[in-house]
DNA sequence: GTCTATAAGATGATAGAC
DNA sequence: GTCTATCATCTTATAGAC
Protein backbone atom coordinates (compact mmCIF):
# COMPACT_ATOMS: atom_id res chain seq x y z
CA UNK A 1 0.00 0.00 0.00
CA UNK A 2 1.71 3.47 -1.18
CA UNK A 3 0.55 6.66 -2.61
CA UNK A 4 -0.13 5.09 -5.93
CA UNK A 5 -3.14 2.91 -4.74
CA UNK A 6 -4.65 6.61 -3.67
CA UNK A 7 -6.80 7.17 -6.45
CA UNK A 8 -7.97 10.35 -7.30
CA UNK A 9 -11.66 10.28 -8.85
CA UNK A 10 -13.04 13.14 -10.32
CA UNK A 11 -16.60 12.00 -10.09
CA UNK A 12 -18.06 15.48 -12.29
CA UNK A 13 -15.55 15.04 -14.88
CA UNK A 14 -16.05 11.17 -15.44
CA UNK A 15 -20.30 11.95 -15.54
CA UNK A 16 -19.40 14.48 -18.20
CA UNK A 17 -17.01 12.03 -19.96
CA UNK A 18 -20.10 9.11 -20.07
CA UNK A 19 -23.21 11.71 -20.75
CA UNK A 20 -20.28 12.94 -23.94
CA UNK A 21 -20.03 9.14 -24.77
CA UNK A 22 -23.80 8.31 -24.51
CA UNK A 23 -25.03 11.06 -26.16
CA UNK A 24 -22.59 10.53 -29.22
CA UNK A 25 -23.76 7.13 -29.62
CA UNK A 26 -27.63 7.29 -28.67
CA UNK A 27 -28.31 11.03 -28.55
CA UNK A 28 -29.53 13.56 -25.78
CA UNK A 29 -32.93 12.11 -25.49
CA UNK A 30 -31.81 8.35 -25.28
CA UNK A 31 -30.33 8.04 -22.49
CA UNK A 32 -31.07 9.01 -18.64
CA UNK A 33 -29.36 10.22 -15.24
CA UNK A 34 -29.84 5.90 -13.99
CA UNK A 35 -27.49 4.97 -17.35
CA UNK A 36 -25.02 7.46 -16.44
CA UNK A 37 -24.86 6.51 -12.79
CA UNK A 38 -24.80 2.58 -13.48
CA UNK A 39 -21.96 3.31 -15.55
CA UNK A 40 -19.55 5.60 -13.57
CA UNK A 41 -20.85 3.67 -10.38
CA UNK A 42 -22.96 5.71 -8.02
CA UNK A 43 -26.70 6.66 -7.69
CA UNK A 44 -29.11 8.50 -10.07
CA UNK A 45 -29.68 10.82 -7.31
CA UNK A 46 -25.72 11.81 -6.67
CA UNK A 47 -25.92 13.30 -9.60
CA UNK A 48 -28.23 16.36 -9.12
CA UNK A 49 -25.37 17.32 -6.42
CA UNK A 50 -22.93 18.07 -9.90
CA UNK A 51 -25.74 18.97 -12.31
CA UNK A 52 -28.98 19.92 -10.94
CA UNK A 53 -30.56 19.48 -14.26
CA UNK A 54 -30.35 17.34 -17.38
CA UNK A 55 -29.91 20.28 -18.88
CA UNK A 56 -26.85 21.83 -16.86
CA UNK A 57 -25.55 18.10 -17.45
CA UNK A 58 -26.26 18.62 -21.12
CA UNK A 59 -24.85 22.17 -21.83
CA UNK A 60 -21.18 21.48 -19.48
CA UNK A 61 -20.85 18.18 -22.09
CA UNK A 62 -21.01 20.22 -25.18
CA UNK A 63 -19.14 23.45 -23.49
CA UNK A 64 -16.50 20.42 -22.55
CA UNK A 65 -16.55 19.25 -26.41
CA UNK A 66 -16.27 22.18 -27.71
CA UNK A 67 -13.58 23.38 -26.23
CA UNK A 68 -11.27 20.49 -25.95
CA UNK A 69 -11.84 20.78 -29.63
CA UNK A 70 -11.07 24.12 -30.47
CA UNK A 71 -8.09 24.16 -27.96
CA UNK A 72 -6.84 20.72 -30.33
CA UNK A 73 -7.07 22.83 -33.01
CA UNK A 74 -5.78 26.03 -31.80
CA UNK A 75 -2.54 24.78 -30.25
CA UNK A 76 -2.11 22.64 -33.75
CA UNK A 77 -2.26 25.85 -35.34
CA UNK A 78 0.39 27.87 -33.27
CA UNK A 79 2.83 25.28 -34.35
CA UNK A 80 3.28 26.31 -37.43
CA UNK A 81 1.35 23.09 -39.11
CA UNK A 82 0.62 23.29 -42.73
CA UNK A 83 -2.56 23.48 -44.21
CA UNK A 84 -2.73 19.99 -45.05
CA UNK A 85 -1.26 18.89 -41.35
CA UNK A 86 -4.16 21.11 -39.85
CA UNK A 87 -6.71 19.90 -42.33
CA UNK A 88 -5.81 15.88 -41.85
CA UNK A 89 -6.52 16.80 -37.99
CA UNK A 90 -9.35 18.18 -38.22
CA UNK A 91 -10.28 15.16 -40.05
CA UNK A 92 -8.98 12.63 -37.95
CA UNK A 93 -11.16 14.82 -34.93
CA UNK A 94 -14.32 13.51 -36.66
CA UNK A 95 -13.05 9.94 -37.64
CA UNK A 96 -12.03 8.98 -33.68
CA UNK A 97 -15.41 8.98 -32.79
CA UNK A 98 -16.22 7.01 -35.78
CA UNK A 99 -13.75 4.18 -35.15
CA UNK A 100 -14.10 4.70 -31.57
CA UNK A 101 -17.53 3.05 -30.94
CA UNK A 102 -19.44 3.85 -34.41
CA UNK A 103 -20.13 7.25 -32.45
CA UNK A 104 -21.09 10.40 -34.05
CA UNK A 105 -19.44 14.20 -33.61
CA UNK A 106 -20.89 15.16 -30.33
CA UNK A 107 -22.18 18.42 -31.94
CA UNK A 108 -23.52 16.85 -35.11
CA UNK A 109 -25.77 14.56 -33.29
CA UNK A 110 -26.81 17.79 -31.11
CA UNK A 111 -27.69 19.56 -34.20
CA UNK A 112 -29.91 17.01 -35.67
CA UNK A 113 -31.46 17.13 -32.33
CA UNK A 114 -31.62 20.94 -31.69
CA UNK A 115 -35.43 21.61 -32.18
CA UNK A 116 -35.45 19.00 -29.52
CA UNK A 117 -33.31 20.29 -26.89
CA UNK A 118 -33.24 22.88 -23.75
CA UNK A 119 -32.46 26.13 -24.89
CA UNK A 120 -29.05 26.18 -22.91
CA UNK A 121 -27.82 22.89 -25.33
CA UNK A 122 -28.73 24.50 -28.33
CA UNK A 123 -26.77 27.71 -28.02
CA UNK A 124 -23.79 25.58 -27.04
CA UNK A 125 -24.00 23.61 -30.28
CA UNK A 126 -24.40 26.93 -32.26
CA UNK A 127 -21.02 27.99 -30.61
CA UNK A 128 -19.43 25.01 -32.04
CA UNK A 129 -20.71 25.32 -35.25
CA UNK A 130 -19.27 29.19 -35.52
CA UNK A 131 -16.31 28.50 -33.82
CA UNK A 132 -15.70 25.64 -36.44
CA UNK A 133 -16.32 27.83 -39.32
CA UNK A 134 -14.21 30.55 -38.22
CA UNK A 135 -11.30 28.36 -37.86
CA UNK A 136 -11.65 26.54 -40.97
CA UNK A 137 -11.43 30.27 -42.86
CA UNK A 138 -8.42 31.37 -40.94
CA UNK A 139 -6.38 28.10 -41.74
CA UNK A 140 -7.94 28.92 -45.44
CA UNK A 141 -7.31 32.60 -45.67
CA UNK A 142 -3.36 32.13 -44.28
CA UNK A 143 -2.48 29.69 -46.45
CA UNK A 144 -4.69 28.31 -49.69
CA UNK A 145 -4.09 30.27 -52.86
CA UNK A 146 -7.19 32.90 -53.10
CA UNK A 147 -8.66 32.08 -56.67
CA UNK A 148 -8.07 35.53 -58.55
CA UNK A 149 -10.67 38.25 -56.26
CA UNK A 150 -11.98 35.68 -54.13
CA UNK A 151 -14.98 37.23 -51.46
CA UNK A 152 -14.58 36.30 -47.79
CA UNK A 153 -18.44 34.53 -48.16
CA UNK A 154 -16.62 32.11 -50.10
CA UNK A 155 -14.60 31.11 -47.62
CA UNK A 156 -17.46 31.04 -45.26
CA UNK A 157 -19.14 28.90 -47.75
CA UNK A 158 -15.87 26.44 -48.36
CA UNK A 159 -15.68 26.00 -44.55
CA UNK A 160 -19.34 25.18 -44.19
CA UNK A 161 -18.91 22.89 -47.16
CA UNK A 162 -16.01 21.43 -45.38
CA UNK A 163 -17.45 20.70 -41.80
CA UNK A 164 -20.68 19.38 -43.98
CA UNK A 165 -18.63 16.80 -45.66
CA UNK A 166 -17.35 15.43 -42.44
CA UNK A 167 -20.68 15.45 -40.53
CA UNK A 168 -22.33 13.68 -43.28
CA UNK A 169 -19.70 11.47 -43.78
CA UNK A 170 -19.91 10.05 -40.33
CA UNK A 171 -23.84 8.99 -41.00
CA UNK A 172 -23.63 7.54 -44.32
CA UNK A 173 -20.67 5.61 -43.09
CA UNK A 174 -23.18 4.66 -40.14
CA UNK A 175 -26.11 4.27 -42.66
CA UNK A 176 -24.18 1.93 -44.86
CA UNK A 177 -22.81 0.16 -42.02
CA UNK A 178 -19.31 0.63 -43.03
CA UNK A 179 -16.46 2.96 -41.39
CA UNK A 180 -14.37 2.44 -44.01
CA UNK A 181 -16.48 4.76 -46.80
CA UNK A 182 -15.88 7.56 -44.11
CA UNK A 183 -11.99 6.93 -45.24
CA UNK A 184 -12.80 7.11 -48.68
CA UNK A 185 -15.32 10.30 -48.90
CA UNK A 186 -12.58 12.10 -46.98
CA UNK A 187 -9.85 11.27 -49.43
CA UNK A 188 -11.79 12.55 -51.94
CA UNK A 189 -12.90 15.95 -50.49
CA UNK A 190 -9.64 16.50 -48.87
CA UNK A 191 -7.54 15.82 -51.70
CA UNK A 192 -7.62 19.49 -53.49
CA UNK A 193 -6.22 20.83 -50.40
CA UNK A 194 -2.83 18.30 -49.97
CA UNK A 195 0.38 19.73 -51.01
CA UNK B 1 -74.51 18.55 -46.82
CA UNK B 2 -73.25 16.96 -49.76
CA UNK B 3 -70.71 13.83 -50.33
CA UNK B 4 -67.72 16.30 -50.25
CA UNK B 5 -68.08 17.04 -46.45
CA UNK B 6 -68.26 13.32 -45.88
CA UNK B 7 -64.22 13.00 -45.55
CA UNK B 8 -62.52 10.08 -45.53
CA UNK B 9 -60.00 9.85 -43.23
CA UNK B 10 -56.87 7.19 -43.21
CA UNK B 11 -55.82 7.21 -39.55
CA UNK B 12 -52.99 5.08 -40.06
CA UNK B 13 -51.60 7.19 -42.53
CA UNK B 14 -52.05 10.16 -40.47
CA UNK B 15 -49.97 8.43 -37.68
CA UNK B 16 -47.44 7.58 -40.25
CA UNK B 17 -47.36 11.41 -41.04
CA UNK B 18 -47.38 12.61 -38.14
CA UNK B 19 -44.68 10.42 -36.71
CA UNK B 20 -42.34 11.21 -39.56
CA UNK B 21 -42.39 14.55 -39.23
CA UNK B 22 -41.78 14.16 -36.03
CA UNK B 23 -38.71 11.97 -35.63
CA UNK B 24 -37.62 14.56 -38.80
CA UNK B 25 -37.75 17.58 -35.95
CA UNK B 26 -37.03 16.23 -32.57
CA UNK B 27 -35.62 12.13 -33.17
CA UNK B 28 -37.07 8.50 -32.53
CA UNK B 29 -36.27 8.53 -28.62
CA UNK B 30 -37.79 12.15 -28.11
CA UNK B 31 -41.25 11.63 -29.38
CA UNK B 32 -44.45 9.58 -27.67
CA UNK B 33 -47.17 7.58 -28.86
CA UNK B 34 -49.41 10.30 -26.37
CA UNK B 35 -47.77 13.40 -28.61
CA UNK B 36 -48.87 11.83 -32.02
CA UNK B 37 -52.12 11.19 -30.46
CA UNK B 38 -52.55 14.59 -29.34
CA UNK B 39 -51.51 15.88 -32.67
CA UNK B 40 -53.78 13.04 -35.08
CA UNK B 41 -56.54 13.57 -32.09
CA UNK B 42 -56.92 10.21 -30.90
CA UNK B 43 -56.49 8.29 -28.00
CA UNK B 44 -52.38 6.78 -27.48
CA UNK B 45 -53.79 3.20 -26.38
CA UNK B 46 -55.72 3.74 -30.30
CA UNK B 47 -52.26 3.43 -32.33
CA UNK B 48 -51.52 0.04 -30.82
CA UNK B 49 -54.72 -1.05 -32.74
CA UNK B 50 -52.50 0.50 -35.81
CA UNK B 51 -49.23 -0.42 -34.78
CA UNK B 52 -48.38 -2.79 -31.99
CA UNK B 53 -44.92 -1.20 -30.76
CA UNK B 54 -43.17 1.62 -31.29
CA UNK B 55 -40.83 -0.27 -32.92
CA UNK B 56 -43.40 -1.27 -35.59
CA UNK B 57 -44.38 2.18 -36.31
CA UNK B 58 -40.64 3.39 -36.83
CA UNK B 59 -40.23 1.02 -39.32
CA UNK B 60 -43.28 1.76 -41.25
CA UNK B 61 -42.21 5.67 -41.12
CA UNK B 62 -39.06 4.67 -42.47
CA UNK B 63 -40.07 2.32 -45.33
CA UNK B 64 -42.92 4.52 -46.13
CA UNK B 65 -40.78 7.44 -46.36
CA UNK B 66 -37.74 5.19 -48.42
CA UNK B 67 -40.32 4.23 -50.66
CA UNK B 68 -41.60 7.74 -51.52
CA UNK B 69 -38.37 9.06 -51.81
CA UNK B 70 -36.83 6.21 -54.17
CA UNK B 71 -40.28 6.26 -55.94
CA UNK B 72 -39.61 10.27 -56.83
CA UNK B 73 -35.99 9.59 -57.80
CA UNK B 74 -37.10 6.62 -60.55
CA UNK B 75 -40.16 8.74 -61.49
CA UNK B 76 -37.96 11.31 -62.77
CA UNK B 77 -35.35 8.96 -64.08
CA UNK B 78 -37.85 7.19 -66.55
CA UNK B 79 -38.64 10.95 -67.96
CA UNK B 80 -35.31 11.36 -69.12
CA UNK B 81 -34.15 14.06 -67.24
CA UNK B 82 -30.92 15.31 -67.61
CA UNK B 83 -28.03 14.63 -65.41
CA UNK B 84 -28.25 18.29 -63.88
CA UNK B 85 -31.97 18.59 -63.53
CA UNK B 86 -31.87 14.72 -61.65
CA UNK B 87 -29.14 15.94 -58.94
CA UNK B 88 -31.19 19.36 -59.09
CA UNK B 89 -34.31 17.21 -57.62
CA UNK B 90 -32.14 15.11 -55.43
CA UNK B 91 -30.83 17.78 -53.64
CA UNK B 92 -34.77 19.53 -53.33
CA UNK B 93 -36.03 16.58 -52.08
CA UNK B 94 -33.33 17.45 -48.75
CA UNK B 95 -33.92 21.11 -48.72
CA UNK B 96 -37.64 20.69 -48.34
CA UNK B 97 -37.29 19.21 -45.03
CA UNK B 98 -34.93 21.97 -43.66
CA UNK B 99 -37.25 25.03 -45.25
CA UNK B 100 -40.54 23.60 -43.95
CA UNK B 101 -40.14 22.97 -40.38
CA UNK B 102 -35.98 23.26 -39.79
CA UNK B 103 -36.11 19.22 -40.46
CA UNK B 104 -33.63 16.67 -40.90
CA UNK B 105 -33.73 14.22 -43.90
CA UNK B 106 -35.55 10.95 -41.87
CA UNK B 107 -32.73 8.50 -41.98
CA UNK B 108 -30.06 11.05 -41.77
CA UNK B 109 -31.68 11.50 -38.19
CA UNK B 110 -32.01 7.87 -38.18
CA UNK B 111 -28.55 7.36 -39.06
CA UNK B 112 -27.57 9.41 -36.19
CA UNK B 113 -28.98 7.34 -33.62
CA UNK B 114 -28.77 4.12 -35.63
CA UNK B 115 -26.85 2.65 -32.48
CA UNK B 116 -30.05 3.64 -30.01
CA UNK B 117 -32.29 2.11 -32.81
CA UNK B 118 -34.69 -1.14 -32.88
CA UNK B 119 -33.13 -3.60 -35.40
CA UNK B 120 -35.67 -3.34 -37.91
CA UNK B 121 -35.50 0.56 -37.70
CA UNK B 122 -31.94 0.22 -38.31
CA UNK B 123 -32.13 -2.26 -40.93
CA UNK B 124 -34.81 0.28 -42.71
CA UNK B 125 -32.61 2.88 -42.51
CA UNK B 126 -29.50 1.06 -44.06
CA UNK B 127 -31.99 -0.08 -46.96
CA UNK B 128 -32.74 4.06 -47.64
CA UNK B 129 -28.68 4.79 -48.05
CA UNK B 130 -27.99 1.74 -50.24
CA UNK B 131 -30.80 2.20 -52.48
CA UNK B 132 -30.20 6.15 -52.48
CA UNK B 133 -26.10 5.38 -53.23
CA UNK B 134 -27.31 3.03 -56.34
CA UNK B 135 -29.73 5.28 -58.13
CA UNK B 136 -26.55 8.08 -57.55
CA UNK B 137 -24.22 5.96 -59.22
CA UNK B 138 -26.48 5.19 -62.17
CA UNK B 139 -27.09 8.28 -62.94
CA UNK B 140 -23.37 9.35 -62.80
CA UNK B 141 -22.20 5.91 -64.58
CA UNK B 142 -24.95 7.15 -67.40
CA UNK B 143 -24.48 10.59 -67.80
CA UNK B 144 -21.01 11.97 -66.24
CA UNK B 145 -17.83 11.43 -68.56
CA UNK B 146 -15.86 8.58 -66.66
CA UNK B 147 -12.60 10.58 -66.31
CA UNK B 148 -9.98 7.79 -68.60
CA UNK B 149 -10.47 4.56 -66.58
CA UNK B 150 -12.17 5.61 -63.18
CA UNK B 151 -13.11 2.20 -61.77
CA UNK B 152 -16.66 1.51 -60.27
CA UNK B 153 -15.51 2.09 -56.85
CA UNK B 154 -15.20 6.05 -57.82
CA UNK B 155 -18.83 6.18 -58.24
CA UNK B 156 -19.91 4.71 -55.26
CA UNK B 157 -17.55 6.74 -53.12
CA UNK B 158 -18.80 9.59 -55.41
CA UNK B 159 -22.45 9.39 -54.72
CA UNK B 160 -21.63 8.55 -51.04
CA UNK B 161 -20.01 11.82 -50.85
CA UNK B 162 -22.73 13.60 -52.64
CA UNK B 163 -25.06 12.33 -49.96
CA UNK B 164 -22.88 13.18 -47.18
CA UNK B 165 -22.81 16.51 -48.53
CA UNK B 166 -26.53 16.81 -48.19
CA UNK B 167 -26.67 15.22 -45.02
CA UNK B 168 -24.07 17.38 -43.68
CA UNK B 169 -25.43 21.05 -44.82
CA UNK B 170 -28.98 19.66 -42.88
CA UNK B 171 -26.84 19.71 -39.60
CA UNK B 172 -24.44 22.87 -40.36
CA UNK B 173 -27.34 24.74 -41.69
CA UNK B 174 -29.33 23.75 -38.62
CA UNK B 175 -25.81 24.26 -36.36
CA UNK B 176 -25.26 27.57 -37.65
CA UNK B 177 -28.87 28.43 -37.37
CA UNK B 178 -29.17 29.89 -41.01
CA UNK B 179 -31.28 27.92 -43.04
CA UNK B 180 -29.40 29.82 -46.70
CA UNK B 181 -25.94 28.46 -45.49
CA UNK B 182 -27.93 24.61 -47.49
CA UNK B 183 -28.11 26.72 -50.61
CA UNK B 184 -24.45 28.14 -50.68
CA UNK B 185 -23.00 24.88 -49.81
CA UNK B 186 -25.51 22.52 -51.88
CA UNK B 187 -24.60 25.31 -54.63
CA UNK B 188 -20.71 25.13 -54.54
CA UNK B 189 -20.88 21.02 -54.75
CA UNK B 190 -23.18 20.55 -57.11
CA UNK B 191 -21.50 23.46 -59.48
CA UNK B 192 -18.90 20.58 -61.31
CA UNK B 193 -22.51 18.37 -62.38
CA UNK B 194 -24.47 21.48 -63.93
CA UNK B 195 -24.90 21.68 -67.87
C1' DG C 1 -61.49 1.08 -34.48
C1' DT C 2 -61.69 3.83 -30.64
C1' DC C 3 -62.50 4.29 -26.05
C1' DT C 4 -61.57 3.88 -20.62
C1' DA C 5 -59.04 1.80 -17.23
C1' DT C 6 -55.05 0.03 -15.77
C1' DA C 7 -50.62 -1.92 -15.43
C1' DA C 8 -45.40 -2.12 -14.72
C1' DG C 9 -41.60 0.30 -15.27
C1' DA C 10 -38.75 4.42 -16.34
C1' DT C 11 -37.85 9.33 -15.78
C1' DG C 12 -36.09 13.72 -13.77
C1' DA C 13 -36.11 15.56 -9.53
C1' DT C 14 -36.31 16.61 -4.20
C1' DA C 15 -35.82 15.86 0.99
C1' DG C 16 -33.27 14.49 4.49
C1' DA C 17 -30.02 11.08 6.88
C1' DC C 18 -25.15 10.02 7.08
C1' DG D 1 -20.81 14.10 -1.66
C1' DT D 2 -23.33 10.11 -1.59
C1' DC D 3 -26.91 7.60 0.05
C1' DT D 4 -32.12 5.89 0.73
C1' DA D 5 -36.66 6.99 0.20
C1' DT D 6 -40.04 9.04 -2.20
C1' DC D 7 -42.54 11.77 -5.66
C1' DA D 8 -45.31 13.10 -9.72
C1' DT D 9 -45.23 12.32 -14.16
C1' DC D 10 -44.48 9.98 -18.43
C1' DT D 11 -43.70 5.75 -21.09
C1' DT D 12 -45.09 1.71 -23.77
C1' DA D 13 -48.34 -1.57 -23.61
C1' DT D 14 -52.64 -4.67 -22.58
C1' DA D 15 -57.61 -5.90 -21.44
C1' DG D 16 -62.06 -5.35 -22.22
C1' DA D 17 -66.34 -2.35 -23.05
C1' DC D 18 -68.69 -0.05 -26.81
Amino acid sequence: MNESDIVMRNIKAELIKTAQDMIQKFGYNAFSYRDIANEVGIKSASIHYHFPSKADLGEAVAADYRKKFMGTLKEADEQGKTTSELLILYVSLFKQALIEDNKMCLCGMLSAEISSLPKQIAAETKLFFHENQNWLVSVMLRHVKPSSSAPMTDFKTEAALFVASLEGALIVAKGLGDVDVFNKITEKFLSPYLD
